[in-house]
DNA sequence: CTGTGGTCGTTGACTGAGCAACCATTATCC
DNA sequence: GGATAATGGTTGCTCAGTCAACGACCACAG
């Protein structure tokens, strides 16, 4: 073998190691931490929290399961068994589209609505006291710029 | 019900909720176009992998599962299974601790160490590609220290 | 020594998640 | 208008991951 620099795979460096380890063991803890709140407070997880939040702030009032399988990142068979089991909770049901029959529109029940406030409020201080509490807000602004670029549907490599 | 501002839950704020929802979701996608590439090329899951590079960048060349499982952040459990599935590749084989019996030092094989040039290789070009390419250098940066301030022990949040 | 308590790793049962196959429905094209 | 393709959602199977229970082992008190 020998002579590692003749196909020159560019190792990471520190910085760049450390940026992607640490997203995802990040991401493993944080979720852990505040899914744990939230299972315990409303027998919510993370996944069936950030669909009520797309919900509640989508601007129709419904979104499919497929748009909402995209918000999230999960697929659209687990979208519909954590719709499955939001609704027997009671926070959404599911709404037949008048136009579209293979639609399934997924809306906030009353008691959803009602439920909300309180929901947010649980989950708003879990994320300050595991996440946002312990950077600082440049951090955040920083963090929110690099999400969005990655986010995005690709290209913009542009700096 | 009313007045929201009652009880003043802090609303997150747009950097806010983006820097929230996009580690959540960021991390779920690079690990499947990750997960994808090295599964394809080595058959090793991301997690298989991190665990290969933490001990091939350990001092002693050797980890206990406890000690995979804390660098990783999966459960000792799953660490079990996955150095089962390592070492059925014949990647990685586990060592009796000389000093304590209850520990299995995990050790990579000279199999192993010669397969590593290769994996780090996919390893690196699908992490530019989903990931770093991405990113200016100063955003790596930027996220490299926010991670190793989420993932230290806790406190530290004076800026 | 010997028992007692804590630690390390493994196993079993269960949940979260994806993929592939499927059904129903819509859209397209002749 | 009817066959064919494409789309949206649900179901079955499998994998990744956790938690709780267990067994093996060390450490320490007596």
């Amino acid at each position: 073998m020998a002579s590692a620099s003749v196909t020159a795979p560019p190792r990471l460096s520190v910085d760049e190691a450390d940026a992607w380890f640490g997203v995802l063991n990040a991401q493993t803890a944080l979720v852990r931490a505040v899914d744990a709140e939230l299972l315990a407070a409303h027998r919510l997880s993370c996944s069936s929290h950030e669909v009520l939040y797309r919900l509640a702030h989508s601007e129709e009032g419904h979104l499919s399961i497929g748009e909402l399988g995209a918000a999230v990142v999960i697929s659209p068979s687990r979208v519909s068994r954590v719709v499955d089991g939001m609704s027997a909770l009671g926070l959404v049901e599911r709404v037949a589209c008048d136009t579209d029959a293979r639609i399934s529109h997924v809306v906030i029940t009353d008691a959803g609505r009602e439920a909300l406030p309180d929901i947010e409020r649980t989950f708003q201080s879990a994320v300050r006291e595991h996440f946002l509490g312990r950077l600082t807000p440049t951090q955040v602004r920083q963090l929110a710029a690099i999400m969005r670029r990655l986010g995005a549907p690709a290209a913009e490599c542009a700096s």
